[in-house]
RNA sequence: GCCGAAGUAGCUCAGCUGGUCAGAGCACCUGUCUUGUAAACAGGGGGUCAGGGGUUCGAAUCCCCUCUUCGGCUCCA
């Protein structure tokens, strides 16, 4: 037989050849880099036959797929340690992920594991590395892995050995062994436990088997592993300076805002993160008002009465802050869109008025379960930039695709690059297969117009239609969804929303949701990361700050300050006698842009001496041009 | 909400197995210095050790409850 090189050339090998005899047949030095191998593009075992005619590919360390291969190794070997350490302990699943591996465990009662014990576990792995154990695949029919995983106690294995008989009709299944260890697994391996180079064991955490809350609650440890103690050590530095980036943390030391225990979930924000806000606020009316969006102010309070005509008063009832007055019960609002729908309600329409585009920077209340609050990107009281579209169907697409532009307008501001997502009809819906065919095409038509990529979600959209979210992912690679363009054809329905058509009838209008930044904590949350607290000049709190070198430079500093204030830039004095090594230190750290030094000469000349943050010290310049420079610079945003 | 961990001065943290354990650095205040492109020097104030209960002769330290936060899971209409 023969199988084709990457190079096109053919490699004539005996019958029924395995992975390993090929690159042995290419190469010594090969053979021993070779992790696994590829088939036609399938990734295999070094040990498992290769087939006739086939494209063939040898995977090293160098190879994309190694690191998934060695991590997944190191799952099992994991499990290996476990096991030897908690005997008794229940395996269930362990793949590997980006940036590492996890297995979950069922520990047996009484032992609960936390971060104090993976060292332990780390070093019994470690062992298992040093000892070469080959991993050793072999195929057995269903009937005997039932048999063997009900003998080991292993009822995870079980259960999962049994939906793919359900699910797949498989008749056999793949086993493999690494010293004592067997786990059911689809594999590939490498060919042993010494390929893995360095590992980590990183944290223990819950996690719901099969990802099901009303089930059993597993033990989750995550680890990562590398081929390189070099490369370990590099990840884990990043992982480090990643944390230096976290909003939470740089929030407080940039003084943008607090949590406290008073309100949980819910930012207090400090002069410096409050201007970030109403830039942000401010960005959202300047680029709203030319693009046809009209500003609505809505209650924070409705009748239960609302909510019930909504659908929130049944379907979101426990994530609302509720109360009542004189007998009445009472919701916080949780989205604007009620509101809006209401408002809508309350005027008559002719379709020449159509689209309607109410915004608002609506303030929402939801009772988010605790374990779910994170720093300000899950918060319960937030402020998002929403707006809601009332429309004919025909104009569903050029406004999704508006929706879309402005959403890149702003995010490019910034120098996000979010990835885009389409959600479509779920199984639970309401609306006929048409409505929905033309949704859902208007929305990738938008999408298409737009020419940006977007994966799909098939079935994820909300019950009342298809949607578009825009995510970004954190410092630590976490994603999140900012922006999201719904189609709502319910609540038009509930509110019973109407517009007279040229008919001279009634027709019913269709709502788009939409919100492009998400919420402005969340937001911003995102955009400290991304600048890791240096925002771009026109965004920063204090823009300038200005360094007298001496007390008697105070007056003068002033006067600067003044001219800089009357110009609309944000500047802060530094009136503290401190040295100016002391002051521009001081200023570096609150990662002000512009630095400006006035001492005598500055004084007697009406200059300044400038520094900036990211090009130091750039010497001398007239006060009246350099109010006019920065300015300009403050103007445009996208500097 | 669930699993695990943590909560000590404004911030970052040290206080191991209960007995000068209420500490350090930064920040803050006062004084001296009046400073020229990333930290002047000296002194000082500040904490019901998250809150509540318990064990003990004695608790920041051990136990229980509550709250909050962190890492995940579920959820995010």
């Amino acid at each position: 037989m023969k199988v084709i090189l990457p190079d096109g050339n053919e490699l004539a090998l005996a019958d029924g050849a395995t992975g390993a005899e090929a690159a042995a047949a290419i190469g010594p030095g090969l053979a021993k880099a070779a992790l696994a191998v590829t088939l036609d593009g399938q990734i295999q075992d070094l040990a498992a036959p290769l087939r006739d005619g086939a494209a063939f590919g040898v995977v090293t360390g160098k190879s994309d797929e190694a690191l998934d291969l060695i991590r997944h190794d190191a799952a099992h070997v994991l499990a290996s340690a476990v096991i030897d350490l908690y005997p008794g302990t229940k395996v269930s699943i362990g793949p590997s992920i980006e940036n590492g591996f996890y297995y979950d465990f069922d520990f047996p009662e009484g032992i609960t594991i936390s971060e104090d014990d993976l060292p332990a576990i780390e070093d019994r792995m470690r062992e298992h590395i040093k000892a070469a154990e080959s991993f050793e695949r072999s195929d057995i029919p269903v009937a005997e892995a039932l048999e063997r995983f009900k003998a080991l106690g292993e009822d995870y294995k079980v259960e999962l050995i049994e939906d793919l008989i359900i699910n797949e009709s498989v008749e056999t299944v793949s086993l493999y062994r690494n010293g004592e260890f067997t786990d059911l697994c689809r594999g590939p391996h490498t060919p042993a436990t010494d390929r893995i180079k360095a590992i980590a064991l990183q944290s223990v955490a819950g996690a719901y088997w099969r990802g099901d809350s009303t089930r059993k609650m597993l033990t989750r440890i995550y680890g990562t592993a590398f081929l390189s103690q070099k490369e370990l050590d590099a990840h884990l530095e990043l992982l480090e300076e990643a944390r230096a980036r976290d909003h939470r943390r740089l929030g407080t030391q940039l003084n943008l805002f607090r949590f406290s225990e008073v309100s949980p979930g819910s930012a207090f924000w400090l002069p410096r993160g409050t201007q970030l806000f109403n830039s942000l606020v401010e960005l959202s009316r300047e680029m709203g008002a030319p693009r046809g969006y009209q500003e609505v102010k809505t209650p924070q309070l409705y009748d239960a009465e609302l909510w019930r005509t909504s659908g929130h008063w049944d379907k979101y009832r426990e994530n609302m802050f509720l109360t009542e007055s004189e007998d009445r019960p009472m919701g916080l609002k949780p989205m604007n869109c009620p509101g809006h729908a209401h408002l809508y309600g309350s005027q008559q329409w002719s379709y020449r008025d159509l689209p309607v585009r109410y915004s608002e920077p609506g303030l929402l209340h939801r009772n988010e379960p605790s374990g779910t609050l994170h720093g300000l990107l899950r918060v319960r009281h937030f402020c998002q930039d929403d707006a809601h579209i009332f429309c004919t169907e025909d104009q569903i697409q050029s406004e999704v695709a508006s929706c879309l532009e402005f959403a890149f307008a702003t995010y490019r501001l910034f120098g996000l690059e979010p990835s885009l997502e389409l959600s479509t009809r779920p199984d639970q819906r309401i609306g006929d297969d048409a409505t929905w065919d033309r949704a859902e095409s208007a929305l990738r038509e938008a999408l298409d117009q737009e020419g940006h990529p977007y994966t799909v979600n098939e079935g994820d959209g909300a019950f009342y239609g298809p949607k578009i979210d825009l995510h970004i992912t954190d410092s630590l690679g976490r994603s999140w969804q900012l922006g999201t363009v719904q189609l709502d054809y319910s609540m038009p329905e509930r509110f019973d929303l109407a517009y007279t058509g040229a008919d001279n009838a009634e027709h019913r209008p269709v709502m788009i949701h939409r919100a492009l930044m998400g919420s402005y904590e969340r937001f911003i949350g995102i955009l400290i990361e991304h600048y890791a607290g240096v925002f771009p000049f026109w965004f920063a709190p204090i823009q300038i700050a200005v360094l007298p070198v001496a007390d008697r430079h105070l007056d003068y500093a002033k006067e600067v300050a003044a001219c800089l204030a009357e110009s609309g830039l944000r500047a802060d004095i530094d009136e503290r006698t401190e040295s100016v090594g002391r002051k521009i230190r001081d200023a570096e750290i609150s990662k002000a842009p512009v630095m400006l030094i006035v001492g005598d000469r500055e004084a007697e000349g009406r200059s300044v001496s400038v520094r900036e943050r990211a090009d130091g010290d750039l010497g001398d310049e007239k006060l009246d041009a350099l109010v006019a420079r920065l300015s300009a610079k403050a103007a445009n945003r996208d500097a």
